[in-house]
DNA sequence: CATGAATGAGTGTTCATTCAT
DNA sequence: CATGAATGAACACTCATTCAT
């Protein structure tokens, strides 16, 4: 929880020196998430950032230690609010829906995302790629994934114990297989768009889902000693 | 039409004109493939690979139409060295292999490779990330890949039938969720080093075709209550 | 709980605004020559000056024109503190010295400064190189050297006129050239450190007064050879 | 199929390709000449040198290794132009002149050359201060020098032996020292345009050689009994 | 006076590509 | 076909300086 540390109260008419370098911080993550969808990580220019946003270029560098660094930064944002998304969606659907139906509910959003803002997702394998050569980068991105990465085990984890899946598969295997088909498919999308059914993500999600209960309830009834 | 011929020994077979371009187109393939997976497309300069190669820059344009040209010249051979892989690995592994096993198998030689030539896929990762700009390119790029997507997808099939799994999933998309899967996990790899077990792609793998396996064979037993 | 501010010691000397900026200014000049030889002038930052005095650089702005402005002070320092030195020699050595061992003196005093901190002399041959395109700068930087210069004047003036050499030639005249040939021989051993001996400005400072004496003596009496 | 290749044999009339390069290579010279003399080291720009010789930059790293190199390049012509100049000198003037106007003659060179461009001088101590923070650089530069400070030794020399001066200082040091007052001489009137009288060098050189002269005539005559 | 956010001028260098030889 | 001189587009970054607080 964070605590306001305004001692002059409510009405803070004049923006102190810091929130206004806020303000500008958060202007120019704004202006570079558009840019860098745009023109993608190496095209993007400092300058046309910068400018996007009002700013001359000096700005960025008084507010980032770079572009690298003001790429984490997009990204960070980015990641919060996928994050934030999972938690929503988690409060939305109804609690009670069958469990091959939410997880195709997740396959389904990325899948959609992916249709609308493809640039974006190549965006984030364009600074993979780039970060590949620079293991610091790559930390600094890594720990900014993973934090989705989290929030996922942490869903899945909670309708396994409910369901008693458990067993199947740890949850964050499963959160980390989840993520990897999907990213997976986004890659093959890039490379073949009309190779990847918009459907098939969720499809299997669903049937993967389904087999894994079918199971869970097999091992339990004693009175199907099952395949094999 | 033969030349004049010289009279050096009957089998110092003298290269004619094609031959011996072909061999310089093929000496700066190998040259680029070196050149690209040490320093990445973009980093890797094309003088640089002439001179691995023993040429100058210029010869690389003699041959090819340019850098992305080249690298996809490298991506080809690649390629078809992977296919020729995955005819060897069917023919290699004992026919009556449990379905599973051979499924792990070829998700473990996935994991095997990422671990041993991270390179080579942080590579390709990037000419993606670079191709995903320009539609042409990736389109090139992506009928290069179809290849292998083909080649698993009748290696699929062929065991599918003659289980009879068929009806869980079309083997095409069997194919590319098995693909995606991996190619996922690579990315992820390369992200967060640690946070992917080697052996996560072949337990996951072994697991969901016991699963369907089992399904099938639910399927036709008369015990089991009538197919959803 | 934080402890109340003004009741730390008794009569603490609580320094008036002004004096309180003498010593801010003094700080930073003293920084100043400090980063100032270490990087030379350019490559000296602002920043890096400010920090070294444990300022932000604002406080430059605040205390000098800019960055030319604060070398001159640094440099206006330097300069007093030569003509102490000079004036320092002047009590030091025995007034009965010999001439030519006190004009060896001074130059070996300035190959041995030389010797021990060539940094500095690149320090000025850079700033004056920086200067010689800005005739007002040029200026302001002459003037500060017009200062040493002039005591040197003076001083082989004193000299001159003990000994009765006047006629050689002009004092000022002397002076310049001395001090030219202690700078050209400084540019010449920081281009080709080997080149200069250590004591080849000693010799010859000793042996132009050696003859400069000789021929005032001879031209005094042109007969007979005086002692010395 | 008659190529159009011409005989034409030693009278070539189209440039060859390394003609035409040298070609460039010199035109790049005498334009960073110009450009580096009218606007120093550090202000010229690579752009504003190729464009003055009628290239684009890029001919400039084609031909040098970049700006320091190409500025060596200029520097090591002038430096052959005043060896040149020297050994004309050397010529032109009646060898029986006296000694004393010879040197003064090249005093006088020294500083009309220097009044006529005192932007040449400013740019050399400009790059030597640059050089002085790069050892590697400051030897490149400096071994250029040499190549002048080795014929004045030897001009020198030359005199030395013919009057019989020799003893009262070796060639070398003289030289030395000669050329390090000329350069002394040129900082002070970088510093100060009107401190240095513009015969004060050729003043002092011609005193200097007439007091080693009498010193030499002295010794040899027997009449004086103090020689050592 | 000191601070530091923002400015913006200034630039050498790399490198894919072209084309005359 | 191979060569390599020349092209020219592209660019992140530094840093002295300003000015509102």
């Amino acid at each position: 929880m964070a605590s306001d540390r305004s001692t002059d109260g409510p009405r803070a008419k004049r923006p102190s020196r810091s929130e206004r370098q806020a303000q500008t911080r958060s202007e120019l993550i704004d202006a570079a998430a558009r840019v860098f969808a745009r023109r993608g990580f190496q095209a993007a220019g400092v300058e046309e950032i910068a400018e996007e946003a009002g700013y001359s270029h000096g700005a960025v560098y008084s507010n980032f230690q770079g572009k690298a660094d003001l790429f984490l930064a997009v990204f960070e944002d980015y990641m919060a609010q996928r994050v934030r998304e999972l938690a929503q969606t988690q409060v939305t659907l109804p609690d009670d829906a069958a469990l091959e139906l939410r997880a195709r509910g997740l396959a389904d959003q990325w899948m959609d995302r992916l249709a609308q803002d493809p640039e974006s997702f190549a965006l984030h394998m364009e600074f993979i790629a780039h970060a590949g050569r620079d293991p610091q980068l790559a930390h600094r991105f890594g720990s900014r994934s993973a934090a989705l990465r989290e929030a996922l085990t942490r869903y899945i984890d909670h309708y396994q114990h409910e369901i008693g899946l458990k067993p199947a598969m740890p949850a964050e295997d499963l959160a980390l297989i989840l993520r990897a088909l999907g990213i997976g498919l986004a890659v093959e999308s890039l490379v073949s768009p009309d190779a990847v059914r918009h459907d098939l993500y969720g499809d299997f999600v669903e049937m993967l889902v389904g087999l894994l209960q079918d199971r869970a309830l097999a091992e339990r009834s004693p009175r199907s000693p099952g395949a094999k």
